[in-house]
DNA sequence: CTGAAAGCGCTAACAT
DNA sequence: ATGTTAGCGCTTTCAG
């Protein structure tokens, strides 16, 4: 970092005080300032290219225009950083901006995004969980103490020192399964992870009582995708091609070949997760099957719009910016909140007329 | 930001000075501390669940332990967003965090980013540009007069006052050719977007280049995609669904069909884009086409990895982790460098056999 | 309307 | 081995 030009240096050049300096840049209410004196003291930091030093101001004011952005996993992964952009967008609208933290445990015992509030580094923090897990017991702890802002998004828990942000995983579901039986369809197969998180426990659940108030039989199956492998199975968004995740693709595969055992013509398959269609149809195609299915998933994110006959997506970066709201209105008014994301937008294949497989 | 426990409150419980507390903090060099005296400092900053003031250190030191991260456009894109994870994980790696900077101009009539540095929230920038384009003249001017560390990554342009990060397209594109070439194909259709930019013009090339060395016949077609409407097309990362954009997918796979007179069974078919390869498949599957094609893409993120039977894998990760690696290696050493990533990361469709369309 | 000065929390040169 | 203190750049109270 080079010698910048500090406010000295401006009220040295505009042959006026610091403190006017400070006056006419910020504008200071009950400051009136001459119109002479302004102007001169505008030309003279435009002269210097003078910007005021951000952290001389924190220090001073006790307020970082930064908010610490925490993403459990991996931001290469579509669903996070469609909420991280939606996070960027409406933090720069209100003239914050985002500090992307990490979430390892430092030597302190807790972690690092725990330190930069505690380091003032942040007023506020959005943490995006995955797999239902937020921040660990020791800073949520430190947090709480602090009064830190904070909101959690998709871990499905209560709380009462922090805001939260979630997804009606049950109501989406049944949006979707709804729209997919309208097509009258005789028997659906829903396709799922093997996790048994509440995410994916209120899915099938939204699909289950869906069918049954249909009175359309529900077959169950699951992928061998665990939370013991699925960041392998991320792993693709980051370039990796690993022989592990080569099998894991192999094993999946097997699957939903087992899967297509259990359905007829005139089915329905739903697959609970974004990009799972394609695994279908293709198998399907390559056995030369003339089936008609419908094909839906319950959660896309933009990859694959063009496989399933119809689809919810994700809302994540509404989600994205709903969190940054929450977190700005938790500083203004220290009062948390709860918000549900409700999974109401439900795309039917943009693109020409349904072919039975393509 | 509530009252947090200062350097002082630790010196005084620690019964030491201020200055013996920093000591022990940061294990300043030259400075002995009794082992007894830094225990207690030690403890009594556990206690006091001490955190040093960031911006008070970076005011003091003129060092910030942020860099920003400038993407032109928009986070939400599986090729940005994968970068920004590389540059995350390096930036944390070597001890900074990365700051989402906007590219707004302000009212300086300087882009944020560039007063972001001047207000020394950032010791250096990395900017993310897209279509070729990089940062504004003037907020150049501004870093370049400054000895700002900065890194452009993607905007094949010469320079010698920042360092550059560039992919090998050409280099890429004859390699994919190559691949395609050797499994045996009469003819090349190569389908790309409507866009003249050296990205396009050298994948191009690389094609070109390739076809004609193997005297294999190349047929060029273009999609409708241009510089006007591609944040139409990066908008269903956003979750928008727009009439325009429903329009343009249409004009899109209008062009495809198009495309797909040009060949004849036994010829390959290259996209220069992620995803294409699905319309393509599409089309020729709801013709009931029995026709043999190989499909190929110039560039893949990982969206469409079961699509085609041969991509490249784009490095964005690593490059994401290069500009990082480079804007940091800038700060400490001052000389600028320009870099290449090579395309060489090419796959043939990971699971099973080729079918010949799915 | 403008100026002087204290102090935000930290570090490092200098003293002891 | 530890203490004293000036000062990083800014804001704001208080005086003029």
């Amino acid at each position: 970092m080079g010698k910048r030009s500090t406010l000295k240096d401006v009220a040295r050049e505009a042959d006026v005080t610091p403190a006017t300096v400070s006056y006419v840049i910020n504008n200071t209410p009950g400051q009136s300032i001459r119109p002479e004196t302004r102007k001169r003291v505008l030309e003279a930091a435009r002269k210097l290219k003078y910007a005021p030093n951000a952290h001389a101001r924190t220090l001073r004011n006790h307020h970082s225009p930064c908010i610490g952005m925490v993403i459990r996993k991996n931001l290469a992964v579509p669903r996070f950083s469609q909420m991280a952009y939606g996070i960027q967008t409406k933090l720069e609208q209100e003239g914050y901006n985002a500090l992307l933290l990490g979430n390892k445990i430092n030597n302190l015992g807790i972690a690092d995004y725990a330190e930069a509030f505690l380091a003032g580094r942040v007023g506020g923090i959005i943490f995006i969980g995955t797999d239902n897990q937020g921040p660990d017991e020791r800073s949520l702890k430190v947090l709480a103490d602090e009064h830190a802002p904070l909101v959690v998004f998709d871990t499905q828990t209560q709380a009462d020192s922090y805001s939260t942000v979630d997804l009606d995983y049950v109501g989406g579901a049944r949006l979707s399964c709804e729209r997919v039986l309208s097509r009258g369809c005789k028997r659906v197969l829903y396709f799922r992870p093997d996790i048994d998180k509440p995410q994916e426990t209120l899915r099938e659940q939204g699909v289950r009582e869906t069918c049954e108030a249909a009175g359309v039989e529900l077959v169950c199956a699951r992928s061998p995708i665990t939370l013991g492998n699925i960041e392998l199975w991320d792993a693709r968004y980051v370039g990796a091609d690993t022989e592990e995740g080569l099998r894991l693709s192999e094993r999946f595969l097997a699957s939903v070949a087992n899967a297509l055992e259990l359905v007829d013509d005139g089915d329905a398959v739903i697959s609970s997760w974004a990009t799972w269609t394609h695994y279908f149809r293709r198998i399907e195609t390559q056995r030369g099957s003339r089936r008609r299915l419908t094909y839906a998933e319950l959660a896309n994110n933009g990859e694959s719009w063009l496989a399933a006959d119809l689809y919810t997506r994700l809302p994540n970066y509404e989600a994205g910016a709903a969190c940054a709201e929450d977190v700005l209105a938790l500083m203004r008014t220290g009062v948390p909140s709860a918000r549900i994301m409700k999974l109401s937008n439900i795309i039917e294949a943009p693109l020409g007329q349904q072919a039975p497989n393509y």
